[in-house]
RNA sequence: GCCGCGUUGGUCAAUCGGUUAAGACGCAUCCCUUUCACGGAUGAAUGACGGGUUCGAUUCCCGUACGCGGUACCA
């Protein structure tokens, strides 16, 4: 049952999950989904001191956040499991061993000590970093300047190596990109990159090519950060003999913070606005980095405000769902340069989607945040009448606590101040009758309430705009909110007096 | 330093040689609204620079500048 397309992801093992991590996803997922293949999951777990407990969980549920769970993963399992790096140590070193029998790669027993010297040596201000390539490996401690002979006792007494790449010179690799086209490479300014490190794990370049290959990966779209070392994965896949298998290859460009650099935690606390997709915390420093999700933001917005870092379909449509975005999504129509992120635009997606979805669809989600601020809802019905009232105030989730809790509980704060300057014994006296008539009212319905208020208005010679901002100001503590009778009604006859005679006591 | 990738308003961006150079966010003004929003209208604001190619370049080519990425036994 193995289909064409098998697109794969590999999320960064160092902790969390940023807007760049999630938009690969994405784009992985758009284009996997719209040629009905397979969209995989593997997890680079290899470096223990690196990657971080906690952290595929995380990743899964973040992703299952986002609508954009794998069909293969480490732990959905699959026909080419075990998806995990750690897991499938021992087919590394095999592929390593054969590129040295071919002569395309080399022992090294340099030791750090020992390529520090190498670096330090050979630093000029020219080049600044020096690296191990063509013409330096003639002068270090590996199985090109060796013998045989003294190869084989090296290894023998058990001493510690690397496997290098060994890159050929003057030689131009060249290859196609799904987005930027045809990029070349002049290999002898590539070093040779390490393949198997020294406790026996792949490098993230012999990893990547044998994985995409025995994982029949055909699709690998990975961040621009990447490009410069294209040409290692290249040769490698030519030099195993798998060249016609080779993915094809797609570069996304980067996402940027406001000063243009590549985006980071740093950012997000410089700026305050989340980089993680879900709350992030560091087991070992115990830091916590605030995710879009705690944020208060919809998924649906998350995913569209991500797919429009860096696409368009060309139209000047900007809401899409995610249906949509696989129907129109196209990879070569991804733009080549880096997209800064704006904050300020997110919140616009976000607050697009709160006004387009039905409130049934995050209601859930807004009680939990409202009983985190300890109101509880008993009635279901009124919740999401409130909420469809006031939606389109919202910018995030939790804008609702502010723009709806006085329906369910009095406000604590009642701004006096704003009313205060202009308050007089007639609105005093227009209030206190008010009450009287309110408590008078058998069918308690907004335009009579309206009727009613302008009666009473008119008969001490009050304009309604003098008293309706007060009585606002009673109901729900200060200049905001849907209309003043829609208010009352919900909140019922009682609660709506009471709330009017604790404001007059607090004026008097 | 070297290599790679980029460069249209403050930001995201359309244009596949000929346009008054779209649209969105944000900003400003106005309308609507007896509040705040929503909605509607209007406005300010853009092709890094220099050479080519062409009847004509934002668009194609070259160079310069600038930005970013890479240059690890990290991914």
């Amino acid at each position: 049952m193995s289909k064409k397309v098998r697109v794969r992801f590999a999320p960064s093992p160092t902790g969390g999950l940023h807007l760049g991590g999630v938009r690969t996803v994405l784009y992985n997922y758009l284009f996997a989904k719209q040629q009905d293949g397979d969209f995989v999951l593997r997890i680079e777990d290899t470096d223990q001191t690196r990657f971080v407990p906690g952290a595929e969980e995380y990743i899964f549920n973040c992703l299952k956040w986002c609508g954009l769970t794998p069909d293969e993963s480490a732990v959905h399992g699959g026909p080419y499991a075990p998806y995990r790096q750690s897991e499938r140590k021992q087919l590394y070193k095999q592929y390593a061993e054969q590129l040295v029998k071919q002569g395309n790669a080399y022992y090294a027993f340099d030791t750090a000590e020992e390529l520090e010297q190498m670096r330090a040596a050979f630093r000029t201000e020219q080049n600044p970093s020096p690296q191990y390539n063509y013409e330096v490996r003639e002068r270090m401690k590996n199985s090109i300047t060796l013998s045989e002979q003294e190869v084989s006792t090296l290894i023998a007494q058990g001493t510690p190596y690397v496997i290098r790449i060994k890159m050929p010179q003057d030689e131009v690799v060249t290859f196609t990109d799904m987005i930027r086209g045809e990029v070349s490479f002049d290999s002898s300014l590539v070093d040779d990159k390490v393949l198997l490190k020294a406790d026996g794990m792949p490098t993230y370049h012999l990893a990547v090519v044998v994985d995409d290959y025995l994982m029949k990966i055909s699709h690998a779209f990975r961040g621009e950060e990447w490009l410069p070392s294209a040409p290692v994965h290249i040769l490698l896949w030519r030099y195993l003999g798998w060249e016609n298998e080779m993915p094809q290859w797609a570069h996304l460009p980067l996402i940027l913070g406001p000063d243009g650099a590549k985006l980071s935690k740093r950012h997000g606390n410089k700026y305050g606005f989340p980089i993680f997709g879900m709350n992030w915390v560091d087991p070992n420093t115990q830091e916590l980095t605030e995710g879009f999700y705690e944020r208060g933001f919809l998924p649906q917005a998350f995913v569209n405000l991500l797919a429009m870092l860096g696409w368009n379909d060309g139209t000047e449509k900007e809401l899409f769902s995610m249906e949509e975005l696989i129907d129109r999504f196209d990879i070569s129509r991804v733009n080549h340069s880096g997209a800064i992120f704006d904050y300020e635009k997110a919140k616009w997606f976000n607050h697009e989607w709160i006004k387009k979805l039905p409130v049934a669809d995050y209601k859930d989600r807004v009680q939990k945040i409202f009983e985190e601020n300890n109101i509880t809802i008993s009635d279901d019905n009124k919740f999401e009448k409130v909420l469809e009232q006031v939606k389109d105030r919202c910018t995030l989730l939790n804008d609702f606590v502010t723009q709806a809790s006085f329906f369910f509980v009095a406000p604590k704060e009642i701004d006096t101040a704003s009313i205060k300057p202009k308050w007089d014994e007639k609105k005093q006296q227009f209030f206190v009758e008010l009450i009287r008539a309110f408590e008078l009212t058998a069918i308690w319905q907004h335009d009579d309430l309206e009727k009613e208020f302008k009666e009473i208005a008119a008969v001490h010679q009050l304009k309604p705009g003098e008293v309706m901002m007060p009585l606002r100001v009673m109901l729900v503590g200060g200049k905001f909110g849907p209309g003043v009778f829609d208010i009352a009604t919900i909140i019922g006859k009682e609660e709506t007096n009471r709330r009017i005679k604790h404001t007059l006591q607090l004026l008097s």
